[in-house]
DNA sequence: CGGATATCAGCGTAACTGACATTC
DNA sequence: CGAATGTCAGTTTCGCTGATATCC
């Protein structure tokens, strides 16, 4: 087994992959106003599952403080406010801006049509197959960080 | 078609994924000494497919002074040696250290474990389906990015 | 008091661009 | 001179940790 494995394996593969999708959805979200990682946040908040900044951060499955550096861009760039929660002190309501949720349609079809571009040539069946394994192996991933890299 | 739908898209799983990857070779690799970019530089130099920067960045397709920033922490790091060619005043010959060359075996072996143990549940054939979507994915996205970022 | 939420300060990695020096 | 190689300086994004304030 020669070294050179590792770069047909699926963990660079997957990270060829998202640094290719990276790369064009910045490009094309950019003219938009938003950035790439930000959507899943907007998202999130557009749907109203989540409303404070702990929650966002165990969604988006990264520490709070990293989170809170997030929403302190998304706020200097006009797409998030944050109020005090009347209820709880320590909290604060994250909310979607209305210029951010007039435009994040118009992102999520940008979105949508660079996943379509991506699979150009799948079959129907090939491009369900392939996210049904991905979220497989994200399944499994999470177990492997949970145990390896130490319980958060 | 809901907004919501960003988040089953390949490209946004595909990030998941890479993630997850990175953030279980990160644990496992430190103590051997390695970061997880590095590798795929260590790999391309132990074949000795590569030899100066620019064929470097190439290979890992990044532009030069990312590159040239990566090379300057493998040689902090000991991992590499930057010497002068002697037949090209402009170029370095990139080399691995006697260390880094002994301990990379070991490291492709942790990394592909941590592929074997992602791939739990897989069977042959899907591990082998899944590889060769995603090689026919970043195939796409390369013509994509090409396109559309502007032709570098 | 103990636990939860958030913030501040600082660090590291990994990418970019633009400007420049050097050498072929 | 023009093109290629590399470096320098500065910026951005996104993640982390540790220490601290505030509130339930």
């Amino acid at each position: 087994m020669s070294t050179s494995d590792v770069l047909s394996t699926p963990g660079h593969l997957t990270s060829v992959a998202a640094r290719g999708f990276a790369r064009l959805s910045e490009a094309r979200l950019k003219p938009l106003g938003f950035g790439v990682g930000t959507l899943p946040v907007l998202v999130a908040l557009e749907e109203g599952r989540v409303k404070t900044q702990r929650d966002l951060a165990r969604f988006a499955r990264i520490e709070q403080p990293s989170m809170a550096q997030m929403l302190a861009r998304m706020e200097r760039d006009g797409l998030i406010l944050r109020t005090p929660d009347p209820t709880d002190g320590r909290s604060s309501r994250v909310a979607l801006t209305e210029s951010a949720r007039a435009r994040l349609p118009e992102a999520c079809a940008v979105l949508s049509q660079g996943n379509d571009e991506a699979l150009a040539g799948f079959t129907e069946t090939e491009a369900e197959v392939f996210i049904s394994l991905l979220k497989r192996l994200i399944g499994n991933l999470d177990q492997l960080v949970k145990n390896d890299v130490g319980d958060r």
